[in-house]
DNA sequence: TTAGTTTTGGTCAAAGTGACTATAAGTAAG
DNA sequence: CTTACTTATAGTCACTTTGACCAAAACTAA
């Protein structure tokens, strides 16, 4: 893991010198609560290995090259610190308050992002790279909780509109599994029928033949997400 | 007024200098159509006087000083090449695409402002800035279509959440000049009762004892417009 | 066979929406 | 002064959506 964050030579030396650039990246994964066994959302951090906040967590993220557009940079976070392809990547948000960084002035392009159950549960982790739990962060390194609280908002948002909880699970999934994913975002219980009701009215989710074997009782129909991501600058122009 | 971007002395020095930084603002105001007479949307673009792009139309923009936040900055840009203040400040997106500029690599950090009425009217115009309505314009310098582009996307969405018409308006205003924004905004009509009947369920419009004298017909309700504006990182503290 | 649990389909009332009609209140023309 | 015209404002009605709830279907485990 290299350095988090581009440092010019010589700080001192201009004074006028112009802002550094990082990208950083909210990494969103499901995984069972250890307690309820419920899916909950985690997140990866990676741990400071030079000041300032050295030994705290922090988002993944680095210097942007100067040969990589703003999403494959926080596309390489994501594969460096994780070894994971993300199924969903937005960018998030431009943060540059004077004094995010006590060293030196940083303004970070803040990427975030959704990986899929199957990947997440091989994702790397090692001494300086640890997954936590979204709602049980300590204290983060910079303003990376202020970070990690709107990215959690716009979770929420996106989430309401639509198109963006199948990026958390698989390419096949019963419809509990979606209502799992809203009760954990949402942090709150919605109704089995009614939310049923729902999704079977939105065109993109497509029933398939198989259901899904093994369970306790009674095997629930498989279905399958057809709808293509967002909208966003970088993404429009892919049909 | 000054350079748009900001250009490193010699690039050809140091090939691995990181990507030079600059905001942008896309400026919003309404203006009565010189056809139609009824209220549109417009724009401030400013002359490019130097390569690459020369003589091209450009959003209003500049280099990121050391000493200023990225609304600071953006707010800046407004000020400078209209007078004006906005009612409304918002980041739009980062634009860090490789070939955006053909001479340099240049992230944009790009807001996007609304500006109300009897402010426009008296703002500034140059040689060097001139107002064109957002759906004539010509061929920009850079990406500046798309980036107005996508502006205008993200007005037409805010819009609907609700919270954004007033600011392009004055402190008092009727319904019908609601929703005349509305249909100037998202270019088509909308049925003068039903949206009156929202409008009134909504709990930030405020009927005012005033009404609006010397038209050529009844008389119409003032309102006042009492929600505080949106939940951005930047706005987040200030309640 | 029975109990337990989840899936799945349905009802019902309340709230919201779009199309439309009607009245109120002003100006302008005759 | 009266009438035509225009906009503001209120209300109706059918249709859709939403939340709360009930019930049958289908499987496992005992």
């Amino acid at each position: 893991m290299k350095g988090l964050y581009y440092s010019s030579a010589n700080v001192s030396e201009r004074q006028a010198a112009p802002p550094s650039l990082a990208i950083s990246t909210v990494i969103f994964a499901l995984r069972p609560s250890e307690s309820s066994g419920r899916p909950t959302l985690w997140l990866p951090l990676v741990r400071r290995i030079r000041e300032p906040f050295k030994g705290l967590w922090a988002l993944p993220g680095g210097p942007l090259s100067h040969s990589e557009s703003l999403q494959d940079a926080a596309a390489r976070n994501l594969r460096e610190t994780t070894g994971l392809a993300p199924s969903y990547l937005e960018q998030l948000y431009a943060f540059g308050g004077l004094h995010r960084s006590p060293t030196q002035r940083v303004v970070s392009i803040v990427y975030w992002a959704l990986v899929q159950p199957t990947e997440a549960a091989l994702a790397d982790e090692s001494e300086n790279v640890r997954w936590f739990r979204a709602d049980r962060l300590g204290g983060l390194a910079f303003d990376h909780n202020a970070i990690v609280d709107y990215a959690l908002w716009r979770l929420r948002n996106k989430l309401a509109y639509g198109s963006v909880a199948y990026h958390l699970l698989g390419e096949y999934f019963t419809l509990a599994q979606v209502r799992e994913v809203y009760e954990a975002v949402l942090d709150r219980e919605l109704d089995p029928a009614n939310f049923r009701r729902q999704l079977k009215a939105t065109p993109e989710i497509e029933e398939t033949g198989e259901f899904l074997q093994g369970g306790k009782h009674r095997p629930p129909r498989l279905y399958r997400y057809t709808g293509r991501p967002g909208l966003d600058p970088d993404n429009r122009s892919t049909p």
